[in-house]
DNA sequence: TTTAATATGATAGTATTACTTTTATGTTTT
DNA sequence: AAAACATAAAAGTAATACTATCATATTAAA
């Protein structure tokens, strides 16, 4: 049995869909490697364009510029990930199983997915380097009213509502949502870049990143929210 | 009494040193504001020159590039939050309170200490939009080598430090440190300009940021940590 | 199967960016 | 009064971020 899943995108992000060419498909793949490869400041169409034996006015036809083909990828993986949770917590009933999956999903890139449109290994290195610059531009909001955000703030939200499933009490869902998914790429940054802010050393290691997030988000909700100062 | 505090930088960020000359000044206050104005993508030493009278030239000689004008004022910004939590913690031994008053310092903008130089205000503006620009580009472990990022990690680590007084035998302190610190800005950002992904809502309310970040803080490092599946 | 529509390539052009260089002029320091 | 230094003025360059035009190859419709 051979399954694909394909990920209906908004259509505004693009001009022409790139999902239905050899070229589209092209510039995608390539434009995540390059990306990943010299980083967003510095790629341009230009330097794609030569990668790919083609023409910088063949991708400005199905990309606006390249900002809007950072936020396809980046949409797509965050919509990728909220399948995969989805698909996860099928048939599971105890919350507290759902919310350790979640941060799984979340922490740990999955491993060989690599197609010829868009691996996820690649696309979890893109949103940890890149990610945030999809919204710290001027154009937040019209980019929010166009509906840009929407992949990220889905899964956040379904995020949340299983921590409402798990705490109905606790005051701040949504928040702790989007903590820890940021969290599960820049903990990850940091370790690799800036080990001194994280207590992961140069050992590097995942596990301890999730039981970080783990710890984080179930003491979090676990506490009871009345009992103070337990301590001194 | 007049005291003016003088924060010493790392010489590595400038060509020239910008406090030692009015168009020094002059460049670090209005590139602040400008940044702010329009954000750091579309910001040039052009654009700043004519708007201060002066020349791009004269303005490469003080920085090499406007990424290293962006890190001068951040790494002010947290040296500047490091002595104010010094100076917020004298004299105050119960490690709880340490805790909270970081918190306060990290989260409520400082208002109204606008000088000629870096404002509290705005900068607290420009950690929130561009900060993690900073470390996010492929200069990271240069940077880093140059002590670049020196002052973020002093003020981290400070925070772990008290975290660990507070609690010895949690096990994350410097990724919780990093996690609040981020955290402070990143919710205020959400808060602003993708409510959906936070609990404050419309009405902006920074007292539940507060909230938030110390019941973060707090369930992290109260629970005790042998305590397991207190629910169901 | 011919025509028409569409996608891509090839080429060129523009305003802006991110700098560097040179020369002139004004201001401090010695 | 001379020397040293900071800034301004002006010009120049390679790269970026696009837009526009035209030719050609491929595919779809008549």
């Amino acid at each position: 049995m051979e399954v694909q899943l394909r990920i209906r995108m908004n259509e505004k992000i693009y001009l022409r869909n790139p999902e239905e060419s050899a070229l589209g498909k092209s510039i995608v793949h390539n434009g995540l490697k390059l990306i990943n490869d010299i980083g967003f400041e510095d790629f341009t169409f230009k330097k794609l364009a030569t990668q790919i034996n083609s023409t910088e006015a063949s991708i400005y036809r199905y990309f606006e510029n390249k900002h809007r083909l950072l936020l396809y990828i980046i949409n797509w993986y965050w919509s990728y990930l909220e399948f995969m949770i989805m698909f996860n917590l099928q048939n599971i009933t105890d919350p507290k199983i759902k919310l350790k999956r979640i941060i799984e999903v979340l922490a740990i890139p999955v491993k060989g997915s690599s197609n010829d449109f868009i691996s996820g290994e690649e696309a979890y290195k893109l949103v940890m380097w890149e990610g945030s610059k999809t919204y710290l531009t001027r154009n937040v909001s019209s980019d929010n009213q166009a509906k840009l955000f929407k992949p990220y703030k889905d899964l956040s939200g379904r995020f949340a509502e299983v921590i409402k499933e798990y705490s109905p009490r606790y005051k701040f869902p949504n928040s702790l949502a989007s903590t820890i998914i940021e969290m599960s790429h820049m903990q990850n940054f940091f370790m690799n870049n800036l080990p001194s802010l994280t207590d992961f050393g140069k050992e590097k290691d995942e596990k301890m990143l999730l039981e970080f997030l783990e710890t984080l988000l179930f003491n979090s909700i676990d506490t009871s929210l009345t009992v103070k100062n337990k301590r001194k």
